[in-house]
DNA sequence: TGCCCGATTAACT
DNA sequence: GTTAATCGGGCAA
């Protein structure tokens, strides 16, 4: 049986936490699947909401590590992070796409869709498929609704540059599990 | 109080 | 490849 994670795995570095996470199990309302694609942000770099200090909207990234932070994007999307690093850091990991393994019907009724790849390939998508809003921003990760699972086996992790950003575009700071199906855009190589 | 912009997505040409 | 949709945070006035 697969073992849930707590909230000590969190606090640590979030480029160790981050490929960790490829691979885990998350379920929110028993409805999720495997973390396949996921990305670091540290508030010591321009991309991060926590670079330039603590604000009422980024409050739960500077708590302490094994919490969800949620934010709303482009007035239409909810994306779902996880805090790391012990508190005062302000360093989260953004989920940014899973492969659904459970509650694929909920899903779809949600998401509208019939293709499973488009469920939950985007931070977007993933958390209109899982329900998650902005009810969840501050909520801890080891208590309902959320469950994290230990991943089983191995699982082959690549890093490459994050998506989406205007700043420190740069950094390799994105992490997937080698050729899976279900992440929102492929590595190189 | 108002104005600009974004860790996105889907529907266009 | 390009662009509209849409809203809350952050900062200037």
């Amino acid at each position: 049986m697969p073992k849930h994670l707590t909230k000590s795995f969190f606090n640590r570095s979030v480029h160790e936490v981050a490929p960790d996470l490829i691979g885990v199990t998350l379920l929110v309302n028993g409805v999720g699947g495997r973390l396949v694609e996921v990305e670091a942000y540290h508030h010591t770099e321009p991309a991060a909401h926590s670079f330039g200090g603590q604000t009422e909207r980024n409050a739960v990234m500077f708590g302490p590590a094994g919490y969800a932070y949620v934010y709303h994007s482009y007035g239409i999307h909810w994306c779902l992070n996880f805090v790391c690093e012990p508190k005062g850091s302000a360093a989260a990991v953004l989920i940014r796409a899973i492969e659904p393994t459970a509650g694929v019907a909920a899903m779809r009724r949600r998401r509208g869709v019939a293709d499973e790849r488009l469920l939950c390939s985007g931070p977007g998508r993933l958390c209109q498929a899982l329900g998650v809003t902005r009810a969840h921003n501050g909520l801890a990760l080891d208590q309902p609704p959320f469950e994290l699972f230990a991943r089983q086996g191995e699982v082959e992790v690549v890093a490459g540059p994050r998506i989406g950003l205007t700043k420190a575009v740069e950094l390799p700071w994105r992490y997937g599990a080698k050729g899976s199906r279900f992440l929102s855009k492929p590595f190189k190589r």
